[in-house]
DNA sequence: GCGCATTATCGAAGCGCTTCGACAGCTGTC
DNA sequence: GACAGCTGTCGAAGCGCTTCGATAATGCGC
């Protein structure tokens, strides 16, 4: 493998003068710089990646702090790991994947040994022993969730809350006085992120302010919840013109099964809006109008925002993005005939 | 951050002394390697990454090359991850995940930077560019899943043919004797991994020879393909009284449902086996005797032999894991009528 | 045409570790 | 009691980079 000495040989200057020219951290006449260039392609070098991080204090390796457990909806944290790696490589970091039980120990490790430059860390729960270790490590970090009452450190996630908000105007404003939501699994709700509350809060608080009735199941996990939980909803809100989804696809697929069985027609009998989705709203059968996870703008962010405090480019911040509308046509007013069970 | 230095400082010895402590590569007295290792708790010592890499020309880490696309099955793909990533940590190495377009060319980045000791190749296709690259390279690796022809690297997998074979004797045993089989999406067949040819070509041989009839649909992707597959095979097999399942859940579910709606038992009126499940059968309504897809020994078995490789122990070698049998109840003899369509 | 910036380049130190060779102090042998 | 062979420890070299300070070489104003 060619080694620095190599290059600054067949071009012949000095290894100090290749370094620059590479870092650009000091001028380089035009023609020296050309000579090196042919060296390293000729040469194929590859600055070794282990000297680099001693001489320099700069990895070029990014932690990614995933608890990928059973539990959870794999296709998306699927999604954020293949995002996260993706936004990673733009800046030419590599991602060191810190998974199954370590995703705490691995953070310590890795940073003790100076093996990363920053953490991204996802899945962030309510409380997270992943939120004091890294503020006590001092490390560069981002993390996708916003832990409540953080506000010293990197956080980037969509606007629950506004979200939440949103998906009541949508419907309101097109007619719907009685909306029904179908939430995420109460195991989550209870146990994890914070993301369930915020979106609830808005939606709530909305409703309250625009008058609207509305009630809420947390189904069990997968298909069946789905179904159940449409059916217990009809029992709650027997005017229910709109259905909301804040779930993972499963229990859409089931809701959205219960509802063809009643022979419910989207969007005649029934609105529907996907919220929050961060599968293909598209995909569904009816495709339903969706305000998406922005989950790429969400990995994309966090990248930038750990590397940023990796160059000690401006300070930790929260960043809450905007939620956006996709209208695929499963939303309409609510028809003459609301609901006939 | 601690050094060696400190170490060395704080127990009263040279840095030479406690590398080796830590080694184990030369012989310490005890007493001395208890002071060192009192001073290594005491300063919360870790030995830095670069540092490492640059003098010993190991760098524990593994890279972990991973066609994560939009395509295959995202739950199964993502418990290779972490099941990989749990079986490095076993041996304290960490894993650089290569993803997102870059699973060919990152190999040859961290390979030339020194970035890593080894590779562990997952979603290998019949023909795939990575097996001469690796090869060219000369880096210590294992691919999970056979590409046909190679012998020259260490391979793992299920013996697919074996399990195709398995799960004829299985239910030629109880008394079948005309079997449909509901494969992998067509999509797959054609464009990906050899496994499926595999299966089929031990499936069908020794359904010849026990003189089984036999009949294989293959799918659209998701449930609905499920659903048709299952029609049409009883199309072209009438007298069917047994299923294999060699695809994905979404297609199981599917064709589960469409035999529910049937109204048809299973298995009094039709016996089911799962083969080569990744997912997990025994949570299906009803839950399918299977041949499991042993992905956790598979992983484990990859990353060890990788670091045999690593550490020049033995010869790169290809290893068939033998499929094994669950039951679940979901096989019984033929009931007296067969298929009443 | 002199001094003074400015530009382009070099040499050397040092990052924190591993490992080789050296050697002091022992034990055991003939 | 001289010598070989251990055992336990040390010093120093070197891994391949980055970066600092020094030094030529150049351009510029007057």
């Amino acid at each position: 493998m060619a080694t620095i000495n190599d290059v600054a040989q067949a071009a012949g200057v000095s290894i100090s003068t290749v370094s620059y020219a590479l870092s650009g951290k000091r001028s380089i006449a035009a023609s020296t710089r050309q000579r090196i260039m042919r060296a390293i392609d000729e040469l194929e070098y590859e600055p070794n990646a282990g000297a680099r991080m001693l001489a320099g204090a700069r990895t070029n390796i990014l932690a990614l702090s995933a608890p990928l457990g059973p539990d959870g909806h794999l296709p998306t944290h699927m999604r954020f790991v293949t995002s996260v790696v993706e936004a990673a490589r733009a800046h030419d970091y590599d991602v060191l994947l810190l998974a199954t039980d370590d995703e705490v120990s691995g953070i310590r490790r890795a940073a003790s040994r100076s093996l990363i430059d920053g953490v991204v860390v996802m899945g962030v729960a309510t409380i997270d022993e992943r939120v004091p270790l890294v503020r006590r490590l001092g490390l560069p970090s981002a993390f996708i969730g916003i832990p409540p009452g953080v506000d010293d450190m990197s956080c980037i996630d969509l606007d629950f809350d506004r979200a939440g908000r949103d998906a009541v105007a949508m419907l309101a404003d097109a007619g719907h006085t009685s909306i029904g939501v179908i939430g995420h699994p109460h195991s989550y709700v209870d146990r994890d992120t914070n993301f369930i509350r915020r979106f609830t809060h808005g939606f709530d608080e909305e409703c309250r302010q625009r008058g609207v009735r509305t009630a809420t199941q947390w189904p069990e996990i997968g298909r069946t919840g789905g179904q159940q939980a449409y059916d217990l909803l009809r029992e709650q809100l027997p005017d229910m013109t709109a259905l909301v989804f804040h779930c993972n696809e499963p229990i859409v697929e089931g809701a959205l099964r219960r509802i063809a069985e009643l022979g419910l027609s989207i969007p005649g009998d029934l609105s529907v809006l996907a919220a929050c989705a961060s599968y293909a709203a598209d995909e569904l059968e009816p495709p339903l109008s969706a305000i998406p996870l922005p989950l790429d703008e969400m990995c994309h962010s966090a990248v930038e925002n750990a590397l940023a405090l990796v160059d000690a480019l401006g300070d930790p911040k929260v960043t809450l993005i905007a939620p956006t509308f996709l209208d695929r046509g499963s939303i309409a007013a609510p028809g003459p005939v609301a609901n006939q069970a």
